[in-house]
Formats: structure tokens, sequence, C-alpha cells
DNA sequence: CCCAAGGTATTTTTT
DNA sequence: ATACCTTGGG
């Protein structure tokens, strides 16, 4: 298809922002308003009307999903794929840069990056190391500590704290850790950014080249950049390049990780001359659903404003559905999802979306009785594997013997007869050296540091270090991991437990034999030039969660969190545990914009759906160990209730209802989630009750009429019959 | 070195 | 309820 016939294809606004003059523009995309497509016509419009070359363009995402699917687009429109034209992550592409530059960025050669948990282990080394409380200075709050501080561009140097209380501490840590990622050659993700900026602002050739080579800077998801990306940005097209940012502050959720909202306010007054394009047409959902999320999301206040509009169809009211509790709740929703699939609706159309993955258990139950395909995404991701992790520690320990991240991994496993207390000694004595620990090992075996017994263990594994080095030698990349798999002990080591889990491990170290194959063949079409490929393998490792290549056969239900559900599209969504406390989260039901970035995930949630949206609340939930009773959540009372229908689960025993027992009913003979009807303001779903006697009120959400208290003496409320 | 017992926390997690 | 981690004894 010609570019022109693409234009053809989008509305005015999309088409505006395609053909935007050059300079910086602001793309306020809603959801599903084509957003992906914009970007990509976007590239091609540069490419061939303003006949800029790719080798100008950068187009920067968040996941590598995005990177991905961004690219295929546009080798699909431009019918080749462009050259030169870089497309990937903020820490993709600051990882290349860092490849590239490791001089200037001083780090050695070989350096290598730290996931969450190497992050941990490694702060927890430096806690140990400066002799402190285990107890009263949690590692994982002290990564907590660091990674905002990162985040917010901020060295342990930089960081002010009081002179007194935890912060002092805290920095202390920091400023350790610091040194022993150093020390170590390794970087964390948050330090990619970091280091990355700071190498382009303290070298002004490299800066200038950069600067000078990208014209055409292009961010997705604005919403979600945090302070050192936004300052990247900015940095990288201070010489005058166009900045197209796209993204929706109604769909900012992850603030809690340091993404700035306001970083898209910001982007007009720091970016000269901003165009501000809003794309507010929707193609995903029908209009219910899209005027109930309006209506919620016009409750939060300092927004951008935008309204979603559809030119399809009004749809199906959203269904609500109260449960007695979880395990009822989770029934009702797959008896819905059974009788869907009977009438032909394909499994991977749908999917229930929750607010914590402990909600998942039961819901996996019940589908699981009912012999239903179901798929959860999120969970221990490819890569993060332990056993694939101890596989790539081995390969890194025999690329580069400094890596003393990867030594402590795999120095006891399998175990070899090397404890805390020899590992211990041979830290103190790296660090007085100021060597790595292998080093440091090789002298203590030397000069007999060590009973027979320790030294003998010792040699032993230096021994079989080598003996692998020499093994995998001018093999390839794939033949590398075989080779480590299985002569290093680690397949015999898994092989002992024959259990689920133990076969599960076997599976993954397989895979990653055809991982290893799989990304040989990548890596000779790819521009990652000079990059040894066991390198690129690593870094593609560490970067890259692995979850793209594991797609299931059989057509399932998706199962996930809120979160992990943004981006994506399915004609029936149920959002479960609509209950205040659960979904807004007890902990951000206090402080105002918390509970405004929990709206934005009800937001979210709501504008998955294309065709039909349920949702569905408990009564009581078991959580905790505890029953916990909780009201139906404030945001179903912020949908008008015009866009709702209370409805019922399929008609069953009450043997199966455990909660038959429990009597729902308050004392007034109103339950909530009964459908009612009142003189004035016509039908209607109660949400609450509240009180006894003649004072007792009950708040109902009146299809017309939007949620009301009324005192129940007075209100002469009917009881109506629902679906 | 391995195992069991007890203590603790328990929202979300693009990289 | 539960999973995860630390710690103490065999």
């Amino acid at each position: 298809m010609s570019l022109d016939a693409w234009l053809d294809n989008l509305n005015v606004p999309q088409r505006k922002a395609v053909t935007a003059p050059l300079g910086n523009a602001l793309i306020l995309a809603g959801a599903g308003s084509g957003k992906t497509r914009v970007l990509v016509s976007r590239i091609a419009w540069l490419v061939r009307h303003h006949n800029i070359s790719p080798h100008a363009i950068l187009a920067v995402t968040f996941t590598n999903k995005a990177a991905g699917e961004m690219r295929e687009r546009l080798t699909e429109m431009l019918e080749s794929p462009a050259q030169g034209l870089w497309v990937g992550t903020f820490h993709g592409l600051c990882h290349r840069l860092l490849r590239r530059h490791f001089q200037e960025a001083n780090l050695p050669e070989q350096f290598h990056i730290l996931d969450s948990d190497d992050q941990l282990r490694m702060i927890k080394r430096v806690i140990s190391a400066l002799n402190l409380d285990t107890e009263q200075w949690p590692a994982k709050q002290a990564q907590a500590f660091i990674n905002n501080k990162k985040d917010e561009g901020l060295r342990a140097a930089h960081v002010h704290v009081m002179s007194y209380g935890p912060g002092r501490t805290l920095l202390q840590i920091y400023s350790a850790y610091e040194q022993a990622c150093q020390t170590a050659g390794a970087i964390d993700f948050a330090e990619i950014l970091l280091r990355t900026h700071e190498m382009l602002r303290q070298n002004e050739a490299l800066l200038a080249h950069y600067q000078k080579r990208f014209n055409m800077i292009l961010v997705d998801e604005f919403q979600d950049t945090n302070t050192i990306q936004y300052a990247w940005i900015r940095l990288l097209s201070g010489g005058g390049a166009s900045v197209m940012a796209v993204g929706d502050d109604d769909q900012s959720i992850y603030g809690w990780r340091g993404a700035k909202v306001e970083n898209i306010e910001r982007f007009s007054r720091d970016f000269k001359n901003t165009q501000t394009i809003r794309l507010e047409q929707n193609y995903r959902s029908t209009a219910t659903i899209l005027n109930a999320a309006n209506a919620l999301i016009a409750n939060n206040k300092n927004r951008m404003g935008k309204e979603l509009w559809t030119a399809g169809s009004e749809g199906e009211k959203i269904a609500l559905y109260k449960a007695f509790n979880e395990l009822e709740e989770a029934r009702f929703i797959s008896d819905e999802i059974t009788k869907a699939l009977k009438q032909g609706k394909p499994a991977d159309e749908m999917a229930i979306l929750y607010r914590s993955n402990a909600q998942s258990r039961v819901l996996e139950e019940a589908l699981l009785r009912a012999g239903t395909p179901y798929r959860i995404h999120g969970g221990v991701r490819y890569f993060e594997r332990a056993e694939v992790k101890d596989t790539l520690a081995y390969l890194r320990l025999l690329s580069n013997t400094g890596d003393d991240t990867a030594f402590e991994r795999i120095i006891n496993l399998p175990t070899r007869g090397i404890g805390g207390k020899t590992l211990d000694e041979m830290r103190s004595i790296a660090r007085a050296n100021d060597t790595s620990l292998w080093e440091a090992m090789t002298q203590c075996i030397e000069s007999k540091h060590f009973t027979a017994r320790a030294a003998n263990a010792l040699c032993n594994f230096r021994d079989l270090i080598s003996e692998l080095k020499g093994s995998v030698a001018n093999l390839n990349l794939e033949e590398q991991v075989k080779i480590v798999i299985n002569e290093s002990g680690l397949h015999a080591h898994f092989s002992k437990n024959k259990d689920d889990k133990g076969m599960a491990r076997i599976e993954n170290l397989q895979e990653l034999v055809s991982a290893a194959r799989q990304f040989r063949f990548d890596y000779d079409g790819m521009d990652d030039e000079e990059m040894p490929v066991l390198l690129s393998f690593l870094g593609h490792a560490a970067l890259e969660s692995g979850d793209t290549q594991a797609s299931e056969e059989e057509s399932s239900v998706n199962l996930m969190t809120l979160h992990a559900a943004k981006g994506l599209e399915f004609s029936r969504v149920f959002v479960v545990g609509m209950e205040d406390g659960l979904f807004p989260s007890r902990r951000s039901i206090e402080e105002p914009s918390r509970l405004e970035e929990e709206r934005r995930l009800c937001y979210v949630g709501m504008t998955r759906a294309k065709e039909q949206l349920v949702l569905t609340y408990a009564e009581v939930r078991r959580q905790y160990g505890r029953e916990e009773y909780h009201r139906p959540s404030r945001f179903l009372a912020e949908i008008p209730g015009e866009h709702l229908q209370a409805v019922r689960g399929s008609v069953r025993s009450h043997s199966h209802a455990p909660a038959t027992s429990f009597n729902s009913q308050h004392e007034s003979g109103f339950t909530l989630g009964q459908a009612v009807s009142h003189v004035k303001f016509g039908p209607g779903i109660v949400l609450d009750i509240e009180g006894t006697g003649a004072h007792a009120r009950i708040q109902v959400n009146f299809a017309q009429s939007g949620t009301k208290w009324l005192v129940i003496a007075y209100a002469n409320l009917s009881s109506v019959e629902s679906v």
C-alpha cells in the first residue's frame, strides 16, 4: 500500500499528528486511539516525505514488546527494514551506547548488567560488609532507596539527608554499593540510564555527535517516563532535534515506580513550540464502556483533559455481579466463561483482571475445575529463573573470571564443599587487595591459606572452570551452553529432583540451548556491531524478559493483573475484586494522589474491553487467612448507573454456595448488589447500606440519576428482579 | 551440608 | 493461608 493510501485510512487528528511539521509535538493518545499506528506512520512519513534518513531517527519505548511491534509494523509499511533506524527501549538503547563507549562511561569492556535479583544480592553483601544489622537494615528497603535516587538522577554524592536518622545509613549503603558495582564492573537497570546520561553530559564531542545524528526523536508511553529518562531525552534533543512525545496521562499507573506524569505537562514548557494533538476517537470499545470509563476518570483532578468517543455502537451494559465470597465470585466468572465458550467465543479473547496476584489462585482453581484452558501472565520470567541464571553465571565466569557476581552465584553450585566461612575469608582478602574473588581464590590456593579440605574444594572448582574454558573454546554459542549445562554438573544437580519442579528446571535448561541457537541465528542479522556474540547474548538475557518467545498453542483465557493488561485488548473483560480496600488498594485510599492512580488503573482495566465488561465484587473475602468484609469499590459509584446492570449467576443448588448460612441481608431487607427501583429516580443498584433502624441509609447507583444516599425509611424503594 | 521449625510480611513490577 | 527466609540442631 502506498503511503498516501495509509494516510487516507487515518482520521483527522491522526493525520495531523503524522503529517505535523518538523518541530516538537505532544500527542495525547487515548486508549485504543491508534497510537502505534500513528507512531509508525509518522516515521514512514518522515522518511518518505521529508526525506529524512532512518539513520537520523530514534524511537524509544518502554518494553521490548512495544519496540518489536513498532519495528515489525514499520518494516511492513516501508516494505523493507529501515536500515540505521534506532528503535528500542530506554534501557536497550542506553545499553548499546554504553557498550560502544564503555571507556567514556568509565566501565570495563566486559561490564555486565545486574537484574533486580542480582542487585539485591549485591546490596546484601554490601550491608554485611559494612557490619550493619541485617534485621535493622533490610536489603529490600535499601534497594528501593537506591533505585528511587537513581531514577531521580541522584548519585550517593548528590543525596542530601539529615545527619541523623535512617537516611544516613541508607546513604552509606548506597555509597558502598556504588563502589562495589564499579569494582565489579556491574551496572543495574537504573544505572544503565544514569550512566548514559552522565556520559553524554560529560563528553561534549560524544553528545554533539549523537545530537547531530538524531534529528527526530519519538517517545512512546511518555506518561511513564521518570526523571532520568526525561532528562536523557532533553539532553539528546538539545541540538535542535524534533521530539514527538506520545502518551496518555489517564493511563499513568507506574507512579510508584518513579514515573512522573508531570513530565507530560512539563513537555510543552521545556520543549519549544510544542504542538499538542489529542487522539480521542476510540476504535476498540463500545460507547457504553467508553462513557462509563470517561465518567470514572472525570473524578480525577489535574488532568490534561480528554474524552474518548466512538463511532461504533452502544453495546451491552456493563454487568455488575455481587458474590458472597471470592470462591463464589470465581465460580460465577468461570460459569460465564464456559457459557461464552459454548457460544463459540474464543478463549483468548477473554481476560480476567485483578488488582493483586494473590487473587489469581481461586480463579485458577475454578477454571481448572471447569476444564477451561487459561494462561497466567506475569510471574517469574524465563531469564530470571534460578537455573537459567546459574547457567548464564558459568558462561559469564568463563568469559571473565573477574565477574564476582557470577563467581558468588556458582562457587558452591552444585555444592562442592565451599561454605560461607571460606567464602567470607576470600571476600575480605579480595577487598583488602582490591582484586576479584577469582584472584583472591587463586592466591589462597597458592599461599596455602586454607585447610587441606577447603583448599582441595577450591582447586576442584578452579580446575573445573579452566577445563570448561578449554572445552568451550572455538564452539558456537549454542554448543557452549550445552557443554556448560552438562559439564558444570548443573544438569546432574537439577536431575536429582524428580518432581514437577525438577522436571521443569531441566526443561528450562534445554530451552536455554534453543534460545542460544535462536539468538545465534538472529545475531547475524543484527546491527549490534562488533559486540561479541556471548556478550550480546548475556545482554539480551538481562534486558529481555524472554516471555515473548513462549507462546502456547491452545487458545486460552488470560489472567493477569490490571497493570499487566495495559496495552492489551479483549472482547470480554472481567475486572474482579471491585472492593474498597482491595481495589482501590487499602494502601492507596488515604492519599489522594495514590487514589487517583488507582482510578487510572481502573480506567485502564475498563478500556481493555472491546464488547463486554463485567465487574465483580465479593461481600466477604478470605485474605491473609482472615475473613474480611469490604464495601463495594467506590469506583462502582462513579460509574453512571445507566451503564450498569446487576446480574445474577446461573441458578444452582444452594449446597454449592458455602455462604448460604451467611446472612447477607440488611435488617431493612435490602442486600448489596440488589436491583431496586425508586419512584422518582427509576431503577438502580444497591451499593452500600449504613446504620440501623429509622436512620439506616442506603446508597443506590441509579441508572439515570447517578449515585445517591437515601434514608431507607423515606426512600420507598421497591425490589426489582433483574437478569 | 541438609532439614525442620519458627518468624514475618503480604499492591502493582515495562527494564 | 502462605510463601519466603533465617536459624539451630543433627
